[in-house]
Formats: C-alpha cells, sequence, structure tokens
RNA sequence: GGCCAGGUAGCUCAGUUGGUACGAGCGUCCGCCUGAAAAGUGGAAGGUCGCCGGUUCGACCCCGGCCCUGGCCA
C-alpha cells in the first residue's frame, strides 16, 4: 500500500521525457493503477500548449475518452489569444497539486514544457512584470536591435548582462523590464535541482533516437490524417496568427506559414517533422541536467507497473 | 538521336576573369535558459568543387571525352 499518512506526505510522481515518447498514455495507466490499488489519482498537465482551448490534434492533447477515464488537471484552461506564462502556470499547478493532496489524491504531474516542470517542482520566485514596460522595451528591441539593447542592459546591470547573450533579445527585454520596474538587479537564474515539493519522484521516459524519430514522423503523420489542417485553418480565423504564444506551437506555426504562403502543405508537414524533432533535442538538453530523473525505457512492457512500484516503495 | 542549362557541405544554392573553398540558409551535433519556453539564443563538425584524361609551375575554375539530372527539339 502507498503510504497515506497525511497529505503532505502523498508522493508527487513526474513523468517526464521527450515528446511523442510515450508519456500522456503511460500517465493515464499510471494513475489508474494507483487508484485501482486504493490510491486515488489525478493527472495534472505539464505541457504549455494542452492549456489552449480548441488546440487538440497538433498538441496531441488526450483525447475525450482518456479525460473521462482520469482526471486531467490544467487542460483547456484558456482561449488561443492568451498569453501563457510561467509564472501564471506554476500557480495552477500548485494550486491544483494542493488540491489534489487535500483530497487524499496523488497527483501525477506528466508533461513536456522543462522550464514549466522545473517552475512547479523546484522553488522558483518571480520578479514582476508590467505589459506596458515590457512593450517599450520590445519596440525598443525592434527599433535598435538586439546588440545595442543589449549593450544598455550592460550599462544598468552588468551582472545580468553577463549571463544573457547579446544576440538575445527576448531575454535581455526581460532583465531590463525587472531593472525598470525594481530599480535593482535582474536575478532570474535557474535554480539548483531540489525539490521544492515533498514527495517528489521524477521518472523519465527514454528511448534511442531513430525509435523516437521515426515515431515523430509517424505522430505527425497521424495529425494530418485527423485534420490538423483543418483544425489550424479554424483556429486562424479565430485570431491564431495573432495569438503571441498558441501561434509558435509546433505544427501550427508551420501550417500558419503556409497559409500565408511562404510555402506548400507538404512542405508544412516536412518542417512540422523537423521541428519536433529539433524540439526532442532540446528537452533532451533540460533533463540531461536533472540527475534526480529514474530513467526508464519507453518501449518496455509494463511501465506503469514499474512506476507504480517506484512510487509505492517511496523513493 | 540533337540542342540548351546544370552537376560545389546531408539538402537547396552562392562563388573563384586559373594560385591553398571568406561560403550562405536549412539540417546535424553540443551548450545556454525564470513572466512568449512547442519560445529565444551561443558554438562546433561537415566539401577528392560529377568521373577520367589533357594543357599549365599550378585547375573547382581552361580543353577533350564520359556519366548523371532537368528542359527544349526530333
Amino acid at each position: 500500500m502507498v503510504r497515506v499518512t497525511s497529505p503532505d506526505v502523498l508522493p508527487v510522481p513526474v513523468l517526464i521525457g521527450p515528446t511523442a515518447v510515450g508519456k500522456s498514455g503511460l500517465a493515464i495507466e499510471v494513475a489508474e493503477t494507483l487508484t485501482a490499488v486504493g490510491a486515488p489519482a489525478e493527472l495534472v498537465n505539464l505541457d504549455s500548449m494542452l492549456v489552449y482551448r480548441g488546440m487538440d490534434i497538433g498538441t496531441a492533447k488526450p483525447s475525450r475518452a482518456d479525460l473521462a477515464r482520469v482526471r486531467h488537471h490544467l487542460v483547456d484552461m484558456v482561449d488561443i489569444g492568451w498569453p501563457a506564462t510561467v509564472a501564471e502556470f506554476q500557480g495552477w499547478a500548485r494550486t491544483a497539486i494542493a488540491d489534489c493532496r487535500s483530497r487524499g489524491v496523488i497527483p501525477v504531474l506528466v508533461g513536456g514544457s522543462a522550464l514549466y516542470t522545473r517552475a512547479v517542482i523546484d522553488e522558483f520566485t518571480f520578479q514582476p512584470t508590467d505589459p506596458e514596460v515590457r512593450s517599450r522595451f520590445e519596440a525598443r528591441l525592434d527599433r535598435i536591435g538586439p546588440l545595442a539593447l543589449h549593450a544598455e542592459l550592460q550599462a544598468k546591470d552588468p551582472s545580468a548582462a553577463a549571463r544573457i547573450e547579446p544576440g538575445n533579445g527576448r531575454r535581455t527585454v526581460r532583465a531590463l523590464e525587472v531593472v525598470a520596474l525594481t530599480g535593482d538587479g535582474f536575478r532570474a537564474q535557474l535554480p539548483d535541482t531540489v525539490h521544492a515539493l515533498d514527495g517528489v519522484v521524477e521518472f523519465g521516459l527514454d528511448a534511442p533516437r531513430d525509435w523516437l524519430d521515426e515515431r515523430i514522423e509517424q505522430r505527425v503523420d497521424q495529425m494530418w490524417a485527423d485534420g490538423l489542417v483543418d483544425e489550424v485553418r479554424g483556429l486562424l480565423a479565430h485570431g491564431l496568427a495573432e495569438a503571441p504564444t498558441a501561434s509558435r506551437a509546433i505544427g501550427y506555426r508551420q501550417l500558419l506559414d503556409h497559409f500565408a504562403g511562404e510555402h506548400d502543405e507538404a512542405e508544412a508537414r516536412r518542417r512540422t517533422v523537423v521541428a519536433t524533432r529539433r524540439f526532442a533535442r532540446k528537452q533532451y538538453g533540460w533533463y540531461r541536467r536533472d540527475d534526480r530523473i529514474q530513467w526508464l525505457d519507453a518501449r518496455r512492457s509494463e511501465l506503469a507497473r514499474l512506476v507504480v512500484e517506484a512510487v509505492r516503495v517511496g523513493h
């Protein structure tokens, strides 16, 4: 039996891994298995794009049937025009986790957005933000370019400038925003890998690259077969092209480019495969540095049982 | 069968009027990352310049032949 003494010691299994490796399916099995052995479990999504309503096929969102099998938190939270942010997501996730635990339910976290994951399970605090100030610096970035903007940061906050690559306008803007708002330095830095939540156990799903690449290709083909092109066309009518965050999602971005006349649909499909592959590589970049992760071969059978065993032993 | 264009990095293509390929974009590999993160960004590795022969001190660039690709003509 799972050691369920008080809500605070309820384990928090976290399932991570590169895109298309099979996290979502496994998560449902894990939750169902836990529930079946008397330790009720629900899922908490850790994928940035799953929060958008209407983006289903291209985000590989759990199907309606999946959602009916196990309760999923943090799926379909906002409309596509909403600019989702890590900070906001962190709040939602921690609330969802606390809610589960208060009901004696094990929150099984699952998803591939590495920064979001870290923000939820590790010590992360955010410095202030302000859309007005932000857009002021963004406009300036457009005007003078990243290098000149970085030079301005260099003058105001040398230590922040030293940590930000001069070509990275995005981060430079954010640093300047914080400096302007606080009159103090931009301190944000990735924390050490120390869990901020009790009971967290990280499981990583892994597989050889060629196996994963193959699955990615198949999955994109499947998305096309399932009607991704129409989904994006429909969202385009609802302003997807102007949506700051949602429009950047893999598959959606490539199809938007296609609709804008940049290339044909076949090319959009090819680019989606390539972008997905690259995304998987980037995810590995994050995971490689997290030595808390217990890796599992995604091709194994009985994975759910393995995870449940590990959780019950209470690592 | 004839004519034309072309065969340069994994892919698409620049380039050298003959003197060691300044290549570029994309991909690949490695790294960075705190309020867009499925985002943004830094670096690296890749080339017998289609093949064979000739001219030349020296050819990827000139000449000859051959092979391949695309187009036009027949």
